[in-house]
DNA sequence: GCTTGGACTGATCGATCGGTCAGTGATTGA
DNA sequence: TCAATCACTGACCGATCGATCAGTCCAAGC
């Protein structure tokens, strides 16, 4: 049961050979879901023998776990934007908003891990851990905004919890679907993940009752 | 369209353990993914042996797109909603994006089957299944939304794209984090859906540019 | 020299996988 | 009455799974 790893932060490859394992369960993983992937696959995509494989990783389960640690280190290094952000409250959101959609599109793999994550009702040991990373996030998200609530930089009338939902939805949703939505329009007019983030802050922000002004000097309606 | 009805009951269940199969595969499926389930598994819940899943489903890869094909089906009858809806815009959104919600928290096995199906790159047949029928569903929403943008209804300074996103995108994050939602505030208060829908509404609409003001007769005073 | 230990491999294990097959019991139509 | 069809089952198959193990290779320490 309680067989993890006891010791905590090392995480780290030993060899080459074992920085490649890891990167190759990564994408196997995220892609085709733990059960999806035999060791055989990884320890060829990884160049390696399968033997090594539980060499350098005690067993299957474990590759994962040490998959996930990697994944979601850096992670809680995203909040610190909103955090210790400066500008206007307005700008801080919008700049959190275009960084995690940033994020997503940059580690597609770890999105995709994250997600298995959340819809695996098995490893609920893991799944509790993941949910703690979320909940933590969340909960930073949230008072922030409640802080700049009561300050009155952001409207009343805004639900900050909404607020947050909507924007890691929303980058979610054009993530998820972004190899569709070209095939909506002309092919020559690409949504950009800017003009996205530009559109998606224009529908929030009016509401919020925060001054939205500042940062958009060359912005013109003329397409 | 058509496709759908063109054979009446071409994967329908033709005995009462077929059903129990179907049912079975749907809800392993959706919370263990495809490879995570085994045709034991199945057989095993349904009540029945093993031999006879496939007396009734060729392969376990014909039963998985049957389950698709059951769990598929009535997703298209809710673009019914914003498309043949009476009321303003801004009520026809809101009603879509709150039934879209209830929905999603009525089937998440439904949800979790058509998430799988976008995360996974092997089926391609099936996941191109799968994207054309949300390239349709969105292209109808956009239609709509594009429709009443052009009689002045819906402000022109919002983009129909980012808004369908937005809802899906923050309905879906409420969906997925539901459980986790209620931990971060104090116990006795919760976050119904309807709360949430009404939250959500109250963010987006009033950039619109259109009236949403017929539905909120308890509304507190500008602040 | 010799020994130790870690990285690494090929061969192999039992368990489980998806799938097959011969057959049973009940129902039906001629 | 009997043949045919149906839903359904237990036993079994080859393939592949995760995991083990004996052993090779090589660099470091004495």
């Amino acid at each position: 049961m309680q067989q993890s790893t006891s010791t905590e932060a090392p995480a780290g490859p030993r060899t080459e050979a074992a920085l490649r394992i890891l990167e190759a369960a990564k994408s196997l993983f995220a892609d085709m879901g733990y059960e999806g992937v035999s060791i055989r696959d990884i320890a060829d995509r990884a160049k390696v023998s399968k033997a090594n494989v539980f060499h350098h990783f005690t067993s299957k389960a474990s590759l994962y776990e040490a998959v996930l640690e990697h994944a979601t280190a850096d992670w809680d290094a995203q909040l610190d934007l909103l955090k210790n952000g400066s500008g206007s409250i307005a700008e801080r959101i919008a700049d959190f908003a275009a960084e995690d959609l940033q994020h997503q599109l940059a580690d597609p793999h770890g999105v995709y891990l994250f997600l298995r994550q959340l819809m695996d009702n098995r490893h609920t040991a893991q799944r509790r851990k993941t949910e703690e990373v979320i909940t933590r996030g969340l909960r930073s998200l949230l008072d922030v905004l409640e802080e700049v609530q009561q300050n009155r930089e952001l409207s009343q009338r805004i639900d900050p919890l909404t607020l947050v939902l909507a924007i890691l939805g929303s980058n979610f949703m054009y993530f998820q679907l972004r190899h569709l939505l070209n095939g909506l329009f002309d092919p020559e007019s690409r949504v950009t993940p800017e003009d996205f983030s530009r559109s998606l802050i224009r529908l929030i922000t009016p509401s919020t009752g925060a001054a939205s002004d500042s940062s958009s000097p060359s912005d013109h309606p003329a397409s």
